[in-house]
DNA sequence: GGATGTCATGCGCTACTAGCATGGCTGCGT
DNA sequence: ACGCAGCCATGCTAGTAGCGCATGACATCC
């Protein structure tokens, strides 16, 4: 029971004429008549009685007519699910970031992207690297704001990796420190300093890196939260390293520093989406919002 | 989106691989990646996602499955609810009838029906010929059981009659009547009888036509109920005409003669369709049974 | 690394279906 | 009362859509 035949049928019972109804959609008399009969033929019953002036529909027509225009509802409704998706008038959207990205890159690109499609449901989840790419394999994630270092690199062929920014990396230290008018500083100048760290094994922090080189921070201080980092920096505890991803709204009392080029860790940030899978419409226009919050963190220093 | 695409896709989908759902559908691999593809043209998307092992079903594919699922479900649906209106699993039937039919014929008929199709609703309404052919034509009755006489020829050619019976007249004496023993009766003898009729006017009595032909009856009693005209005569208070139809169960202390044929005003009885109009299938499964109904009524006397 | 699975696609053929025309039928209007 | 107009069915023809048979590209498994 093809759906034009169902459509045909329709268009005759409501009419009440085959011939009308071949005006209507703007096929010949002959051609409805035939499609009447092949409906009739497949369903074994005559579904019309045919008057001289018109048509009539038989019990059997009667009975099937409610079914036929559920079927083409349904499939109209079906046609719009799909252009709604399409349109980013519907769906949703699952976001996974790493915690930094969560502090303001993300929340920013979800931000624009609500404006833009407000009719998308969005959902954001914060967790480590490795977790979010599992929830994206595993389909709980539509896309993952992940880092590549210090983990090693993570260019397992099962993602897309669509590259958003370099994360540089700022020194904080105190407002009346030393090198608080600085612009950029070298490692070496901090060979004395004391490091407030998220670890108290140098090759775990954002220093990571570095460490290979030869570099060995003194850390005395540990502290997990940015927040309580810049706080022991401003109290002149120490200096400390924050990516630039979570500088924003640094207080006065807190002077950054960019750290020399050749001394920065390379920490690429990715939009990671698996391999293979076509990107769900949600997703594409997110990663160009995406890309525009990125920006705001590569120009401004 | 014609509903073999959707057939096929929902196939594709459940067994998540394109060949898999080819074998299963009896078709080629390629007809089916074809299919896919027309469906995919036509909602404008892409569905499905082509693994190096089998499919998966992108954002928009899983959007339209359900409701793929939901037309094919309701389109099964109605080719069941025609095929139980073809096997009369379902439906309905209404018929009309007068007032005699009612007493036995019909609901003999009827009975037989239920018996045979349990699931067909039954209704009956009892009427006078013009307003049961006024139903059907109103399309508020499926069938009308009619009797021409004496309202006269009934053969409107809006109708579709088919004859069920010749409805014999029988004369009710006391038992204890001089008649009482014979078979049949010709009108001349009951010159002198008294006869309990519908109506004081003979000419709207079962005799209607016998007046034509020269007879007067004599009317002392009125009475509208075959009961009470058979209460009378068997009260010794004379004679009435009853109908074969409505003679069923008549007491002992009564007496049936039969009419000479010369003498028996004709009243045949139809089932009555409108003409043009395909019968449903519960109609004419009941014309079998109403002539079944009819023989156990001409062959007895 | 071959073998085997996946899906896409070019090619040829068949079969469906649309249109055109005609014909039969009925009821309306003159 | 009779022709006419409208309705539907159908024989015929042409275009095309869709199938099967191949083959190709690609990735995985043994």
């Amino acid at each position: 029971m093809e759906t034009q035949l169902l459509e045909v049928f329709r268009t005759v019972a409501h009419l009440g004429s085959i011939t009308a109804a071949a005006r209507h959609l703007r096929f010949t008399q002959s051609a409805v008549s035939r499609q009447i009969a092949a409906l009739e033929a497949e369903v074994g019953t005559r579904l019309l009685d045919r008057l001289p002036r018109g048509i009539a529909l038989t019990e059997q027509g009667r009975a099937l007519l409610p079914h036929a225009d559920a079927v083409l509802d349904r499939l109209s409704a079906a046609r719009r699910a799909v252009d709604e998706l399409d349109r980013l008038d519907a769906g949703r959207l699952r976001v996974g970031a790493f915690a930094t990205a969560v502090a303001a890159l993300v929340p920013r690109a979800l931000a624009a992207f609500r404006a833009a499609h407000p009719a998308v449901a969005l959902s954001l989840v914060e967790g480590m690297t490795p977790a979010l790419l599992d929830r994206l394999t595993a389909g709980d994630a539509d896309v993952a704001v992940v880092s590549s270092a210090p983990s090693g690199p993570l260019d397992d062929s099962r993602f897309d990796l669509h590259h958003l920014l370099d994360e540089h990396l700022l020194l904080a230290v105190a407002a009346d420190h030393p090198l608080a008018g600085r612009r950029t500083v070298r490692l070496a100048e901090l060979a004395g300093e004391s490091f407030i760290a998220g670890s108290p094994h140098a090759e775990r922090t954002l220093l990571g890196d570095s460490v290979a080189a030869g570099f060995r921070p003194r850390i005395d201080i540990v502290a997990g939260e940015w927040t309580g980092k810049l706080g022991c920096v401003a109290a002149g505890l120490g200096v400390a390293l924050i990516p630039v991803l979570a500088a924003r709204g640094t207080p006065p009392d807190i002077a950054l520093l960019r750290l020399h080029p050749d001394d920065e860790p390379v920490r690429r940030v990715y939009a990671a989406t698996v391999a293979g899978r076509s990107r769900p419409p949600a997703v594409t226009r997110f990663l160009a919002h995406l890309d525009q919050a990125a920006a705001a963190f590569t120009t401004p220093l």
